[in-house]
DNA sequence: AGCGGGGTTGACGAG
DNA sequence: TCTCGTCAACCCCGC
């Protein structure tokens, strides 16, 4: 018999990298000049169940998906993404034997959760005698080397990021799509399935039909193709916005054709109140999931800038951190927080660069992990009320809820206006732990980055990267600036559509004549939404100017007693001891009657009890509402 | 070391 | 309509 020559026999296992355009990683697997390759993508159980994940990032990631099988296809038509429903931790040792597999080749990923999955997946690798690549695509620069440039430091400041920056030079060129793939292997499947546990599924509630993430390995008609949203039993998703490399590139192109836009750019002038177009690049979804290569992003913005400082212009380049490109070096610096820090970057326990400040609604904590759970101290009832009718776009100020219904109809807001939201429900209003609100995001934003996630909501909150908490948005005045109609409230409040501009961000101060003239009357919870022909919409949920004013002094008391996430004193409870009234002083008056106000006082540690009220004061925000009525 | 200037994106009133 | 100073005062950074 002759010798059969035979050539490596290579998975590359595509993550958070659905392209084919500036993939460093698919080159290193190419460079293997392959006998087959398989481009695979995993089910993933912590993304299906473990993850809250909203129907629209789902669709936007099925989007991506197909089209990079279909663009794979194009280029080898034997070939496409062979999507295969099974954890990889599971699947690969399987896969490796059944296939022959020589070489596993990844992009690497530092979010947490990628960190531990991709230690264990290269240690089975190797114990299966598997040769690992693992290249660097997601971010501009390693956040490792990032973090060690930055003396083994968390980046949390955007001059530390644009120093490393200097030292490590420009980064690389991106690398232009492969125009020849090679032939996959068989796809034996003779083993056997392990579906993972369905329990916890974080996203239960919003599935329709049955979910079927698991069924098969290879996909009800056994070809490994992208799921449906029915194969997941979701519900068919609302947002305009669309994924895939395709789309990428072409808005991408779209962006930098407009020279003066690329150029001088200058993300504080950006209004939030814009729509079609929004006054933003919409690219950070296509980033997240890997449909646009950030190299590709950064080149082509750098070589539009570099061209026009050539060139004689009215309006200058504009620089970092302002520019498109410092928006970039955002982006890096809180992926390097993130690198340095690990799991406790994304709350406030254990955290040594978060300020902790006795929030309302505090993530509980497993003791043996010291992670948060996932799920929360209701400390107070009216927190909770607050919270519930901040996440539905229900809070009564109209530029808050304009904002929050865009977010969970389109999954994607204007930055600014993330800031407005996220101000409101912690620092500067409802004085919530800014953790509920990264939950509330991370569900529905379409570019939900874990890290730019986390690291947002901290500067935000004025917990880390931000300390000047005196400057707070107000739901009136900021909204202004922008948009003096209010056109932007009259899209995604339309009830409110025919208040007069004097009113439509305070609908509260119109008339009872006027609001039924203009067909919607203020009034409620927002549990009640029309009255016969008229619209109801409801009273703002608190004072704005009484509680800015308190949740002010709290953040000077807290930062006055200084304590950090990872101080002793925040993890035993003995925290309390340090605030006056036991860090009640910015609790609502009415809320001093409730059951909020002994029930911390009593419990060093919030649990049990809490833990019980909370199953009550939760559920859906009908029931919620309810509750609050007396 | 300690001081002063700056910090991608506040509100408000005076002039 | 715009710019500026004030509000009360945060941390980072460089000299």
């Amino acid at each position: 018999m002759s010798k059969q020559k035979v050539g490596p026999r290579v998975i590359y296992w595509h993550r958070t990298d659905l392209r084919l355009h500036d993939s460093p990683a698919l080159k290193a697997a190419l460079d293997l000049k392959p006998e087959c390759l398989w481009q695979c993508w995993t089910w993933d159980s912590h993304y299906v169940y473990r993850a809250r994940n909203g129907p629209n990032r789902w669709q936007y990631l099925l989007d991506c998906q197909k089209d990079l099988s279909e663009s794979i296809t194009k280029i080898n038509s034997k070939s496409k993404l062979f999507v295969i429903r099974e954890g990889p931790q599971t699947l690969f040792p399987k896969l490796f034997k059944a296939w022959k597999v020589s070489h596993l080749v990844f992009e690497k990923d530092t979010d947490v959760y990628a960190r531990d999955r991709d230690e264990s997946v290269v240690k089975l690798a190797e114990d299966a005698g598997v040769k690992v690549i693992v290249k660097i695509g997601r971010t501009l620069y390693d956040p490792d080397e990032l973090v060690k440039g930055n003396g083994g430091k968390p980046t949390m400041s955007i001059s530390q990021v644009q120093a490393v920056a200097k030292k490590l030079g420009e980064p690389p060129r991106p690398i232009p799509a492969p125009k020849s793939l090679p032939d996959p292997g068989d796809t034996p499947l003779d083993f056997d399935h392990e579906k993972p546990s369905a329990d916890p599924d974080l996203n239960k509630q919003m599935r329709e039909g049955m979910e079927r993430s698991f069924s098969a390995l290879s996909g009800p008609n056994g070809d490994f193709a992208v799921p449906s949203m029915e194969e997941l039993g979701l519900p068919a998703a609302t947002t305009p916005h669309r994924g895939g490399e395709s789309l990428a590139l072409k808005r991408l192109a779209l962006v930098c054709k407009d020279k003066e836009y690329t150029a001088t750019f200058e993300k504080p002038k950006c209004a939030p109140t814009d729509f079609d177009p929004a006054a933003t690049t919409l690219l950070s979804a296509h980033l997240h999931f890997g449909s646009l290569g950030i190299r590709e992003f950064y080149w082509r913005v750098q070589d539009v800038v570099d061209e026009w400082k050539k060139g004689k212009h009215k309006v200058q380049a504009t620089q970092p951190p302002t520019s498109l490109i410092g928006q970039l070096l955002f982006r890096e610096m809180y992926f390097g927080a993130q690198a340095a820090l690990g799991h406790p970057f994304h709350q406030t326990h254990n955290n040594p660069q978060c300020r902790f400040i006795p929030w309302h609604l505090p993530s509980k904590i497993d003791p043996k992990t010291k992670l948060a759970t996932g799920d929360y101290t209701v400390n107070s009832r009216t927190a909770e009320q607050q919270f519930q009718r901040w996440a539905h776009g229900l809070t009564g100020f109209p530029w808050i809820d304009a904002l929050m219904r865009q977010l969970r109809s389109e999954g994607w807001i204007e930055h600014l206006g993330r800031h407005a939201v996220a101000c409101f429900l912690t620092r500067g209003g409802c004085y919530i732990s800014w953790e509920r609100g990264a939950d509330v995001f991370s569900e529905l934003l379409i570019d939900h980055e874990a890290a730019c996630n986390a690291g947002n909501w901290q500067w935000l909150s004025c917990t880390a990267f931000f300390a000047q908490f005196f400057r707070c948005y107000s739901p009136v005045a900021f909204p202004k600036k922008w948009d003096k109609k209010g056109e932007f409230v009259r899209k995604y409040v339309p009830e409110l559509a025919k208040y007069s501009d004097k009113c439509i961000y305070e609908p509260w101060t119109a008339s009872a004549a006027d609001q039924r003239k203009w067909g919607c009357v203020i009034r409620g919870d927002g549990e009640e939404k029309e009255d016969g022909k008229l619209k109801v919409y409801p009273e703002p949920m608190l004072d704005f100017g009484e509680r800015r004013d308190a949740c002010l002094k709290g953040m000077k008391e807290s930062y006055g007693v200084g304590l950090y996430g990872n101080d002793k004193r925040v993890m035993d409870g003995t925290w309390r001891k340090l605030f006056p009234d036991d860090a009640e002083g910015v609790a609502e008056e009415h809320d001093a009657q409730s059951d909020s106000g002994d029930e911390v006082k009593s419990s060093p540690k919030p649990k049990g009890a809490a833990g019980k009220r909370r199953q009550a004061g939760q559920g859906t925000l009908d029931g919620v509402v309810k509750k609050a009525k007396k």
